[in-house]
RNA sequence: CCGGGUGUAGCCCAGGGGUAGGGCGCUUGCCUUGGGAGCAAGAGGCCGCGCGUUCGAAUCGCGCCACUCGGACCA
């Protein structure tokens, strides 16, 4: 079937990928724009998204013991300056409070940029024994970062994330957590939201200020550029002696516990954008599509065809699914082009042949097929083809990360081969930041992580030649 | 934060010191429905905000704000 353009609205990705991802925000009703620059409405199709990204998360986070809390909006200056890393990495982006009312505050107040150091101060009070441990806490929450550029859903000055905070009687368990809470979060990026990741270790450079390790999940966009789709840091006990947090364990011996923290945030919807989305519009997968299937009804002036739609309509909220049915006037042409560029992954049609045939017709959103569905297998093959678009859409994310990550051995090879096809390029590396921002200043990009899965390209860094034994993974990043 | 572009109806845009324009959308009615139909009537505006210049500013000048593209920064 021809794919011809039906949405005039949204320029073609080919012609200007940002523009195209600008259009696609507003066109699907995703965001809008308010007064103050970085600051975005989630509307209602926008936020239903992350409502069920949270739905499912929240799940898997209990799955692990852990505890939804709330912390304080604001912290004290003085707080934010106990861990001297942390202080120095956020304070250049921090929104202040500093009036109550009329009346100057003696002390200012950070909106928080994240919370790390709310959660510190709360756990030096509540830790006291080894049977405390392990002390698992979650908080859905928005957070503020003065950004001086600012993007939908990719970089807002307030978003939306889930921080996770921990912490442990050892360094083992609490290195453990931040995997484990990394494996989490890359299987439902894949087998929630269909995007495949390259799961790994930050570079000295490019970890959370105050970690030990940060661990992250790194994606492809269409246009080739690298997402940062979750993060997970081991902190050590670094915190835990910068706010004094002690436990007595078994031996009666104070000593300082071993923490762990995490998040994703809101930008995953960006990456669901640019790695799903196409010409005609947003691409959702089914996991988390606010509506995973609508039904037109098509001639529906005709006697029945409103009733029989309906019927489907009903059958299909009965079995699970998040189903929506169109009875406006608009016509036929203009629901199938509103409901594809809104993303929704199935389409079922039920017209007048379709009552006489005792049939239906669905189309599935990545690839346009068409297929005829007897009546009696309404349900059990709107399942099928929710899947197979979850697949499809895996797939053709995958084949797109896969194709476009190239090797190389030498500075300028890996800037020729970004220059021509953008994407992950892979090179040996000595380790030595002096490698790591020659690759930024000469080539344009930036350490992604040092993946899990290492391989023996060469034997010598692709910066300076030195011998070295880490591949890292480099890439142009949102 | 630096450089380029843009702000006029919900959206896209024309105009250019002297009564505010078009297309699409919206409302109402008729008609129509297997890929954004048609006809008719209607509603909708401090021309981004502020300060200047002027008899008079949407139009000229200055400042600010926002959006956008590129760069720097990005926990």
């Amino acid at each position: 079937m021809a794919k011809e353009k039906k949405v005039e609205q949204i320029t073609d990705m080919e012609v200007d990928f940002a523009q195209w991802f600008t259009d696609v925000c507003k066109k699907a009703e995703l965001i809008d724009y308010s007064s103050i620059k970085g600051v975005f409405v989630y509307r209602p199709y926008g936020y239903a998204i992350w409502e069920n990204m949270q739905r499912i998360l929240d799940a898997e986070f209990k799955k692990c013991g852990v505890q939804n809390v709330y912390m304080p909006l604001l912290i004290p200056e003085s707080l934010l300056q106990k861990e001297k890393d942390h202080v120095e990495g956020f304070a250049p982006e921090c929104a202040w409070v500093t009036m109550g009312g009329s009346e100057e505050l003696e002390e200012r107040y950070c909106i928080r940029p994240t919370s790390e150091t709310l959660f510190c101060e709360h756990f030096h009070n509540v830790i006291r024994s080894h049977r405390d441990l392990p002390m698992c806490y979650n908080q859905w929450c928005s957070v503020l970062r003065w950004e001086k550029s600012s993007r939908p859903f990719l970089r807002h000055r307030e978003f939306l994330w889930q921080e996770g905070h921990t912490m442990h009687a050892t360094a083992q368990e609490a290195e453990a957590f931040t995997q484990r809470i990394l494996n989490l979060y890359a299987d439902f990026c894949e087998d929630v939201l269909a995007m495949p990741v390259t799961r790994g270790r930050k570079t000295e450079k490019e970890k959370f200020n105050g970690a030990e390790a940060t661990y992250a999940i790194e994606c492809m966009m269409h246009d080739r550029k690298a997402l940062q789709a979750g993060t997970s840091h081991y902190f050590g006990d670094g915190f835990a002696r910068a706010f004094d947090i002690t436990y007595a364990n078994k031996e009666n011996t104070l000593v300082n516990p071993f923490q762990t923290s995490w998040g994703v945030s809101t930008r995953l919807i960006g990456g669901i954008i640019m790695t799903h989305g196409d010409n005609n519009g947003l691409v959702l997968p089914p996991k988390v599509a606010p509506v995973q299937i609508v039904v037109v009804p098509v001639a529906q002036h005709k006697p029945g065809v409103i009733e029989g739609a309906q019927a489907l309509c009903d059958r299909l909220a009965a079995a699970g699914y998040r189903v929506k049915i169109d009875t406006s006037d608009n016509s036929l042409g203009w629901k199938c082009a509103e409901y594809e560029m809104k993303g929704v992954p199935l389409r079922v049609e039920m017209g007048p042949r379709d009552m006489e045939n005792g049939q239906c017709v669905m189309v599935r959103r990545d690839n346009g097929e068409k297929t005829f569905v007897n009546l009696s297998e309404l349900e059990q093959k709107a399942g099928e083809l929710l899947d197979a678009v979850h697949d499809g859409l895996f797939a053709k994310a995958k084949k797109n990360l896969e194709e476009h990550t190239y090797a190389a051995t030498s500075l300028e090879e890996a800037k020729a081969l970004q220059e021509e096809h953008g994407g992950f390029i892979k090179t040996m590396w000595c380790g030595d930041l002096s490698c790591e921002l020659a690759m930024k200043e000469k080539a344009g990009m930036s350490s992604r992580c040092i993946p899990f899965k290492q391989e023996h390209l060469s034997d010598t860094c692709a910066c300076c030649g030195k011998p070295a034994d880490k591949m890292v993974i480099w890439g142009v990043a949102y």
